[in-house]
DNA sequence: TTAAAACATGTCAGTAACTGTCATGTTTTA
DNA sequence: TAAAACATGACAGTTACTGACATGTTTTAA
């Protein structure tokens, strides 16, 4: 039991020292030359990536794709992983070709019969959807590596101005709804931008880094709850129809108030920025929803829907 | 190396049988029936959850949290499984209480100090988001192991019409969007409907069983590729904006077709089923597309755009 | 109550495996 | 050419493992 201790924290020592001698070894664990040689053999078989090279200067190296020690892990463990791996499965870009194939036949081997059964059966109850888009996103690799570098990038993007190209310093990338975004600072503007990653028509690496620079998760959640620059009161009434849209949107749900199991509306404040968007989303709703506040908004949809009667009336002459 | 095997091969045994004496592993691997103890006392003291019954019909049991053999991922494949948690992070409701830690400590215990840092990287530059919804779905965990054991299900259900009560044999379930969804066989309608479980008020457990069921994965293809039923022919004229809209919708995506850089249309056909939502959804493009083709749907829209502009415009009264 | 079937543990001699020491090669570089 | 590495083999001493036997405990069925 003790030999089994001993190789295992060899290959920890191998990991992170990645280019010793087997004097090290025997030296390091009290062992002698010859058994850390043995020691070392054992390991290699056991399928860690090392390989030597004599000579003065020579030694024992550990290839890029360094081993973990052994690791147990429970059924339940396994299932995670396997559980884990499903969430990626309808992704059609992912940021690097990741070797899940290789650790669900190994997790999967080592299962007992009836859990394998669970597990292929896991495959036939339970999906994470996505829509699979048919555009592909083939900076992923680039933009992510560029984010951990701190590094800024030149990039051609198209925006409903036209394509523009800009050195932006990316904070990280994201799946969402199907599409991978990257938020990044803009120098120009001094501010953060949402990037669609798909929308990227080229992109080149730049050497200059970029010093401030905050996680990705600190800045998402800042995205997704942030306070109103320039607030806007909206008061929106509900049918039963409207509130049941809205009860779907992530972003309304919680501003619902209920007069009566028919009857609701929407009383909150959105930020400037959104006002737009806001306002076409009332707008889609239709006859389902009544704007009342802000007058701007109710005079824009008005307006829109004037516009779109003429846009397909005109068609009549 | 060969005691080492033979562990490794009694973790297996001792897994899939669950049940047993010493006798029949010193049979089974050719050792003496004290060995046998040895053995298993030395893979008890690994973490494998066996206990003993002595006396007459006693033996070895296995727990329900069986042990896998000890595995040896290299740096990549731990990489792997860390990605695919990242994936898991923003579902504020998952069908089981996962064991994501434990797996994650284990790994990350035996990672190099520079993969470490890369792996704590990952999460300040990656991020599979999704909406977090502020409605949970309680039942995921009963209709997966409804799906599996091909079980109906009594759920009350909040839809358009009111709530009903109805008798279901799910597929499976999905996420997709922040929701969770169960498409789930209706006797009653004799074909598979489709459910979010955030509006399941109410769910009791038959223990009628239900034969004929086809794997989630399957009905998902064909729910996202299905040919029309009664086809609708429909051609659209695009603006720029439009374009860069309608390039967004995977559904559409596929049928645009460019007449120049600035201009485009759209000519596909869609089930009549779908005629609804696209309408709707060309509604909501507003002026910057057109539809031309089915005249019904021009007439739909006209009319919308001048009920919505009535409803509005009453209010200057 | 008793016998049988299990696990639990200890002892001990024989065997197998491991270890360290030497010895001899080979390869590379200063 | 010498030094510094790995590579491999032989061998004796040591350690650890193994199997046989013995004894004890717990449980169940006859």
């Amino acid at each position: 039991m003790n030999k089994a201790k001993l190789l295992f924290d060899l290959i920890l020592y191998v990991n992170t020292k990645r280019r010793f001698t087997a004097q090290d070894v025997a030296h390091e664990f009290g062992i002698s030359v010859r058994t850390a040689h043995r020691y070392l053999a054992d390991i290699g078989d056991m399928g860690v990536p090392i390989y030597t090279e004599p000579g003065r200067g020579g030694g024992y190296r550990v290839l890029n794709n360094r081993t973990l020690p052994p690791t147990m892990f429970d059924e339940e463990e396994a299932f995670a992983v396997f559980f884990a791996f499903q969430a990626l499965k309808y992704y059609q870009s992912l940021p690097f070709d990741i070797h899940i194939g290789s650790v669900f036949a190994k997790l999967y081997a080592s299962l007992a019969d009836d859990m394998k059964r669970k597990v292929d059966r896991l495959d036939s109850v339970l999906a994470f959807w996505n829509q699979k888009r048919s555009v592909s996103s083939p900076f992923l690799k680039e933009i992510m590596e560029a984010a951990i570098a701190h590094e800024l990038l030149s990039i051609e993007y198209v925006s409903k101005s036209g394509n523009t190209v800009r050195k932006v310093a990316p904070v990280g990338i994201y799946a969402y709804d199907g599409f991978w975004y990257m938020p990044a600072f803009d120098p120009f503007y001094d501010q953060i931008r949402l990037f669609r990653t798909d929308r990227i028509v080229w992109m080149e690496r730049t050497q200059q880094t970029f010093t401030q620079q905050i996680p990705l998760s600190d800045w998402l959640d800042r995205y997704t709850a942030q306070t109103p620059k320039k607030p806007v009161r909206i008061y929106v009434e509900l049918t039963q129809e409207g509130l049941r849209q809205c009860r779907s949107q992530p972003w309304l749900e919680p501003h619902i108030v209920m007069v009566n199991p028919q009857q609701g509306y929407v009383e909150t404040v959105i930020d400037q920025e959104d006002w737009d968007f806001v306002s076409d989303y009332f707008f889609q709703l239709g006859t389902a929803v009544k704007v009342i506040e802000p007058r701007e908004m109710v005079d824009r949809i008005r307006k829109q829907a004037q516009e779109l009667a003429h846009h397909y009336a005109s068609d009549e002459m």
